[in-house]
DNA sequence: CTCAGTGCAAACTATTTGCAGATTT
DNA sequence: AAATCTGCAAATAGTTTGCACTGAG
């Protein structure tokens, strides 16, 4: 339940904050940038800031509800937090993002940082790709 | 030889382009932005333009004579080209960049982008760390 | 001498912030 | 009603571009 959440965050529920979670939670589509959110609310019913599409993804990242990517694009990109970690693959052709996992890279990573001295904190693991057969 | 490379590139030798990659080349520091670029140049000896150490280093990336990367940090990083490729550790409490290179994991790579229909182009893989003993 | 290259200031893009009025609880 | 939240416009940060002048070949 969308409210919930938001409760939990010690955020109110208001307009904004509820249509954004619900077009992340609802669309086909799961990578955002913030300007995309705010075109999308704003052909559904306009009266929407684009500053408060990126106070309201901020405020979510903060609550672990939402992630933040950065991709070459230059603009961030943003997708709902369904707990499940995922690294992503740019098809350099179409802009499409694809999710995977790879449970044996996870796991090298953090012996790598080990061999280093160090613990993994976050990371962040993107490989830009083009369709095979083609060209 | 530094002349070299700029000749082959198409540059004019120029002291803005030469100033830079001997920086590259000679610091012990191998990451920059282009701002501490043009604060060591400034410092040494003023008369250089930040938007000059921008467009120098973006032509040497067009180049392949330096990398360009996104860390969290905001402010683009560039580093040399030494032909050896790697990918980062971003210590989180000092901001150092540790760089490492790992086989397997750059094979693992290939081939999940295989098994989605894709050929590796290029990637993009950042651990962001925290030294070990001290919690 | 010619054309590429440069510094400076202005422009741009993505994102953040200040503030007065609107909303949630 | 109190406090949070929002839209708008203005501010910021990083980077790029226009232009008249400088310098490399």
């Amino acid at each position: 339940m969308d409210k919930k959440d938001l409760k939990e965050a010690g955020l109110k529920i208001t307009q904004p904050r509820m249509r954004i979670l619900e077009l992340l939670e609802n669309s086909e589509q799961r990578h955002f940038s913030a300007e995309s959110i705010y075109q999308i609310l704003m052909e559904d019913s306009p009266g929407i800031g684009l500053a408060t599409v990126y106070r309201v993804l901020t405020q979510f990242e903060a609550a672990g509800l939402v992630e933040r990517h950065q991709f070459e694009s230059g603009q961030s990109v943003f997708e709902l937090n369904r707990g499940e970690h995922h690294d992503h693959i740019v098809d350099v052709k179409s802009g499409n993002i694809i999710e995977f996992h790879d449970e044996i890279i996870e796991v090298l990573q953090r012996e790598i940082a080990k061999e280093h001295g160090f613990e993994l904190v976050d990371h962040s693991l993107i490989m830009y790709c083009k369709p095979l057969e083609q060209e």
